[in-house]
DNA sequence: ACGATACCAGACAGATCTGTCTAGTATCGA
DNA sequence: TCGATACTAGACAGATCTGTCTGGTATCGT
């Protein structure tokens, strides 16, 4: 609602994302932003504050654009699976958000961490649930599969590694 | 040779692997190595130059590590990825150096991020060869997906997941 | 009209970062 | 024996980091 928090979340996205949590301070953030200080302090407790409400965000934008996947059953899982490749090779894309972070925050316990579980955890049950809804055995190993397929594609897309990003896909699309 | 630098490279090593390569800094490195600052810069021109020796010498050791792999085609190409999956679910496993180095250096003109290139480029023509060298048809996309696969499962060990790992390697066992 | 809230600019503290420099000791090959 | 090399301790510069604080203006609901 407040113009200012949302700029300044919407900077620290995009900073984040593109340069990394740990290399963008505070300084570069509100200046980009055009926000003084004490009103980033005054939105966001901490820089770690501002951090997990980046990783809550585009938590809810990722569930968003795969809720809006039309179709059913494996129609919708290979339309989501596609949808995620073609994301992933697209211009700007440079990794998966989550997954960054987990390399900048190494310790498990931080609230980073269980953010980034919790992300891969709705993912994993998402590919479950679709998979069982498609009545395809071994939903369970299926659904680990795909999750490691998912993180192999972000990685490959990160890296500009089209080729693997196809190989990635076809192998998902396969499978199921 | 010199005692000095070894300890820096092996401290570094430790530190930037399981803290990553932002947060440690060279005041941390060289208390830890028991080393003077001026000796420290009299081996490395710089802090980058150290991250480069550190990856370098995790190159080397991949190198030395897989090589070690016993076998002929097929058989050699099983046991590579089993241990790699063996290595990724054991404690103290926290990711590919290499791509958590990717990560924090987003820039792909780095220096950094062309090492990062080079030794997956060196994977893949690895997993290329042995497919090859099985007679395998498909081998340039059979070793696309290894290195995706391969990327996952490394990342799936860094977060402690080992149902991804087993899925990966499953997977990767039945492709080949 | 008034109180709370949102916002501004920018100084400041205290820590930490990379890298340089001074000044000196020890070792070792030629 | 001499000169190069490896090494020590630690001060220092200059930048940058997070977070606090002062002191103010503007907006808005009641």
């Amino acid at each position: 609602m407040t113009p200012a928090r949302d700029r300044v979340l919407s900077t620290a996205t995009r900073l984040f994302y593109a340069e990394g949590i740990h290399t963008v301070g505070i300084d570069r953030v509100i200046a980009d932003a055009s926000v003084a200080k004490a009103t980033f302090y005054h939105h966001f407790k901490s820089k770690e504050d501002l951090v997990l409400a980046y990783l809550a965000t585009e938590y809810g934008r990722q569930r968003t654009v795969l809720s809006a996947v039309p179709g059913t059953g494996l129609t919708r899982l290979a339309a989501t699976l596609t949808k995620i490749a073609d994301l992933s090779a697209g211009p700007g894309f440079r990794g998966c958000p989550f997954l960054n972070a987990a390399t900048e925050y190494p310790d498990p316990a931080t609230p980073v961490r269980q953010l980034v579980d919790e992300y891969r955890g709705w993912f994993r049950t998402l590919m479950f649930d679709l998979l069982t809804e498609a009545e395809r055995p071994g939903a369970a190993e299926k659904a680990d599969l795909l999750l490691l397929i998912r993180d192999g594609i972000t990685i490959a897309g990160g890296l500009g590694d089209q080729a693997a990003v196809q190989a990635g896909l076809r192998t998902a699309l396969a499978a199921v």
